[in-house]
DNA sequence: TGAATATAGCACCGATCAAGTCCTATTTCA
DNA sequence: TGAAATAGGACTTGATCGGTGCTATATTCA
């Protein structure tokens, strides 16, 4: 219902610590442990955006995970996208195929399919906007965004 | 996963179809017939749209339903809200108490909280500014919504 | 060398929610 | 009175979310 799972919430807080301790090498015990998050959660969450070329990791008893690319490269949008597949607002916005109205006639076609093709443009350019940076950057300071309607 | 459910979208065809045919009475059948709905979620989605007030009713076999409101003053974030309940792209956005981290002490709050928050309002801010009337307005005249990061 | 501490890769489970169905009133018209 | 519509529910099924567990591999350090 147009909510983010709390693997992207987890994976946030996480490359934002890992954005705050740019250099250091950091555990998926130290971050649980730090967020009070669950540790198999947060191992979890690492091996993916590791498998995504957010962050490199290093193994053995000093090994840890940091960041791969500068935070502000990261978008909020990219982070959805690798925890929780592609983004789509309805199911018919990735292929005609899939589309329940798919079947539809000629003539009875989805009266709303390309106005939510925008709406469905409009949030992709939204969150592709907001990098990890600036959720680290917290304060008030977090970029208001605004969103305009009209031509 | 950041996905409106079938209900909105069904909703928002409903509301379409609606507001193409001022005036008149639409019963659920002639409405699912026509996009290929399931009419039980067809009736029971103007049912939920009837008590928020967007619709009204008339029963009898001349019965159906029309809109009560202008198409331009119903954004789809209500409709959103109507059929889903209210927005919260995280969890812990609509309660401090509820939140994951409502638990966590002084220093370990969670880090992320207020951009997410923003994040959030700027959401709210984008759907409440797209009305049916503008999805009705269908062609490549659908504004096209611009998310602008800044101060 | 071996124990401790990491990551790597899966498979699995329970609870919740989405999507859809069904049943039983009640109202209105012909 | 019967047909066709709304009104208000409960209910079922399947998918997904949130979370856990296990095994293997790599690295450090005593």
């Amino acid at each position: 219902m147009l909510a983010v799972t709390r693997k992207t919430d987890y994976g946030l807080i996480v490359l934002v610590h890992l954005a705050e301790h740019r250099g250091e090498f950091c555990s998926a015990r130290e971050i649980a442990d730090r967020y009070k998050m669950p540790l198999a959660m947060v191992t979890n969450i690492l091996k993916t955006l590791l498998r995504s070329g957010f962050i490199a990791s290093e193994r053995g008893s000093r090994g840890g995970y940091q960041l791969s690319l500068p935070a502000a490269d990261i978008s909020v949008l990219s982070v959805i996208e690798s925890l929780e597949g592609p983004l789509r607002l309805v199911q018919c916005v990735l292929s005609a195929t899939n589309s329940s109205f798919g079947a539809c006639g000629l003539e009875a076609h989805c009266p709303i399919r390309s106005p939510i093709q925008r709406l469905h443009e409009g949030l992709r350019e939204y969150l592709e906007k907001i990098s990890v940076a600036d959720i680290a950057a917290r304060p008030a300071v977090t970029p208001l965004v605004r969103a305009t309607v009209g031509a």
